[in-house]
DNA sequence: ATGCAAACTAACTTTTAGTAAGTACGCACA
DNA sequence: TGTGCGTACTTACTAAAAGTTAGTTTGCAT
């Protein structure tokens, strides 16, 4: 059984029941939708789709240093969480489309703040990081 | 080097000068604090530490799976980065305290924002998943 | 005819995370 | 006065994840 699946099922048992909702416990469920929400590659292809609809090679190319592996697996996890939707047309050579869902837009907003904040406070975080004071 | 000092050099070639504040480049010395910041303990100890001062021990207890190598090491980054504030009694046995900077508690608050919006949306994003439909 | 481009997947290597155990000392209990 | 627990770590080892390289199929440009 997926955590997700656990969530959603209605025959979990009571210690299953108490951790849901609850990030600090083990076995929260929303601890896999964080984990590819907040993933290396997870975080950028959510910012990058907020600009709109990218294929696969579109993606991979605004993406510095991303390898196609990865690419590739980061676009699964998120599609699986329905906060991308992949459109393949089957043509020779292969063209797909990958773009955010309803729910994928809400949360990049959530993840954009994040990395907006991070790059507006960089200078602050290095000044904290050389002076060697928190 | 390390990126946070290649940000801050002010004899950076021109290719890095173009790589600043765009976290899609490669090299932009941002990627690293969103490492630390979105890493799998690094988001629970933000929240935690939201909610007032902790001891190591105290914060080992609350996340539900942290590993004392993992606490430890996530703390470390984190007080790098000038995000959390490390407090050291010296007595034995040890006492140590845990809390955010200013700096922190912001980071802290757009990183709950996110834990939040994932926690509210779970149901929909199971759901999602289970009908095979982005 | 040669080579490139698309969107992957499979096999292999390197890096990172997780586990188990060790450390120094003090206190409570017996 | 000995046994064991609690504190905040670090070190050595193992498992898991990420990264690298190479292959796939077919059409189009050279």
């Amino acid at each position: 059984m997926t955590p997700a699946q656990a969530h959603a099922d209605s025959s979990s048992s009571l210690s299953e029941l108490v951790q849901r909702g609850n990030l600090l416990a083990q076995a929260c469920p929303s601890r896999e939708v964080l984990k590819h929400v907040t993933s290396r590659w997870g975080v950028l292809i959510l910012i990058v789709l907020e600009g709109g609809t990218h294929r696969f090679s579109e993606l991979r190319r605004k993406i510095g240093g991303v390898s196609e592996r990865m690419l590739a697996q980061s676009l699964q996890w998120l599609e699986g969480d329905g906060l991308i939707l992949r459109i393949a047309h089957e043509v020779v050579p292969p063209h797909v489309e990958y773009s955010l869902t309803p729910l994928g837009r809400e949360a990049a907003e959530k993840v954009r703040g994040l990395a907006d904040w991070i790059e507006l406070n960089l200078p602050q975080i290095t000044a904290s990081a050389r002076s060697g004071k928190a």
